[in-house]
This record gives structure tokens, sequence and C-alpha cells, in this order.
DNA sequence: ATAATTGATGCAATGGAAGTGCAATTATTA
DNA sequence: TAATAATTGCACTTCCATTGCATCAATTAT
């Protein structure tokens, strides 16, 4: 079990005091969150900051990005041992129509989709929308 | 076969120039299209009377939103008794990461995608990117 | 036919999110 | 300590989507 600076350090990517706290603030949600999200809960900090260090994040593989379809981008944290970056691993997504949240359903692996003749499929992008487990309860 | 001006009337929507015109120009298209290309089209027409032409249509359901994650939503008109309105009719987007075009595959419906326990799906949105036929060839 | 009403269109402005240039600050290395 | 490199903050920009309001055109009622 790594630290979050072990982690940081095996990337390369110098431990600052706002990498540790987005981190945590990415760790401890349980949903995919939004720039604004974190906006909201850094108000301190400056927008282009939090922006960079998902930047940052990402392109690191350290968070995912997600598209689910509301027009705003949202991120979340990789799982231990995921290869988001490596086309094939990817996680389908749930978005709530009710509370808005998005999530990732890491055990739910993407079908494999047949396309037709001529078409080559690289990745694909799975969104399922409807009611979550805390809303429809 | 219905022509334009009766599928407009059908729905309680005013025949006007415009309306013939932007219908005429998504049905030879066959890829979906943004906003900014209609606007192309028609440069001498405003903005905002494509914008709510294309929305008088989406919600009227003669054309269907396609968010293939670009960032930029794309229309495409619904097909002969498409029913994009019931969730159960949805088809497959394809997006080519080389022409960056997207195409409805709608031949090809969406397999049925199970969420865990507590879960409702209500919808599925599927983008599979890749090439598309032109440009493998 | 004319007036009243409803809807369509055009212009201008707004808002939200994403992204960039540059200077200032902070951390690392020489 | 000095030189260098990376991070942060501020201001600004761009792009797309959306709205308010005035005007114009079409439909309906008188
Ligand atoms: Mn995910
Ligand atoms: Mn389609
Ligand atoms: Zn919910
Ligand atoms: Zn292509």
């Amino acid at each position: 079990m790594k630290t979050i600076e072990q982690l940081l350090e095996s990337k390369n990517i110098r431990v600052t005091a706002m990498r540790l706290l987005i981190y945590k603030f990415l760790a401890e949600k349980e949903i995919a969150v939004t720039l604004s999200d974190i906006e909201n809960a850094f108000e301190k900090a400056d927008r282009t900051t939090l922006y960079r260090t998902i930047k940052t994040f990402e392109e690191n593989v350290i968070v995912h990005q997600i598209d689910d379809g509301t027009g705003i981008t949202k991120y979340a944290l990789c799982e231990e041992g995921c290869n988001c970056d490596i086309k094939n691993d990817l996680h389908l997504h749930f978005h709530c129509n009710n509370c808005n949240e998005t999530i990732c359903l890491t055990e739910h692996k993407i079908p494999q989709i047949k396309v037709p003749d001529g078409f080559v499929s690289e990745n694909v992008n799975l969104v399922v929308k409807g009611i979550c487990d805390k809303c429809s309860g």
C-alpha cells in the first residue's frame, strides 16, 4: 500500500500541498467530480492551479476523465492497478438522473462491441443513465 | 413516404423556408453535424435561428442529439419510424479519430447492459471511437 | 379586409467551461 | 549561496450554448 507521496514520486511528480489535498479530496469522494466541485472545496486556491493539478494527474494516469453527457468533464481516481491508458481496460460509468452524481462501476467491464466491416474500434465510451442505488432505495 | 412538409405538419410545426432547408441539409449528410456545420452551410441565416430550428427538431424527435465526446454537440436525423424518445431504441454512434466524423450506426442496437442491484438503467449512451470505413480503406 | 394574436427570426448580450501567457513565488540542484 | 527549474496566481481569451427583446411574418378572429 503506497502512500500518496510515494505514488507521486513514482511518477516523477513533485509532492506539493495542493496535490496532496486534491488527491485526498478525490479519494474521499466515491463519485466523479467536476473542476468546479474541486473549486468549491478549495476556495482559497486558484482555479488554474486546480485545473493544472488535475491535468497533471490525468497525464500520469492518476485520474481518468469521464464524459457522462452532462457537458461537463468529470474526473475520478483510477483504481489501484487500473490501466486507463490501455484502451480495453475501460469500465462503465453510471449517471444518476435524480441526484446528478456520476460514479465509476469499475467492476463492470464494457462488453465487446461489434462494429461494421471496415470500421476499427479503438476505444469505447459507455455511460448508463438512470437512478442510482441511493436514489432508488 | 411523407414529404417534409407533411412531417412537420404532423407534429404541428409550422413549415418555414429555413426549416425545410435545414431538414434537407441534414437529410443529404449521412454524418452527424454540429451547429457550426449548419452555420457554415447557411451563412446568410442567423445562428440563433439555426439553433432554435434544431432545438425545435429535437423536441419533436425529428433529430437526435449525439454526444460523441468531442465536447461539441452533434445532431442527426432520426430514422423513419425511430423512437429516440423511447429509451430502448438507442443505437450506437461511431466517431472517427482520423476524419473526425461521427455517424449513426442505426443497425447496431446497444446490447443490454447489466447494472448493480439498486441501480435502474433508463438509457444508455455508447460511443465507439476508432477509424471509420472511409479512413481505414 | 382589417385587426389582433401568435409564432418565427435577427441582433446583441450573457454565461459557463476550458485553456493560455506571463510574472511571481517556491522548490531543487549546482 | 547562486542558478535553475517547476509550481502557482492573475488576467485574459476562446469557444459553444443559451436568452431577452425587438421586429417581422403568418395565422386567426372580428
Ligand atoms: Mn471511471
Ligand atoms: Mn444516431
Ligand atoms: Zn442518485
Ligand atoms: Zn474517418
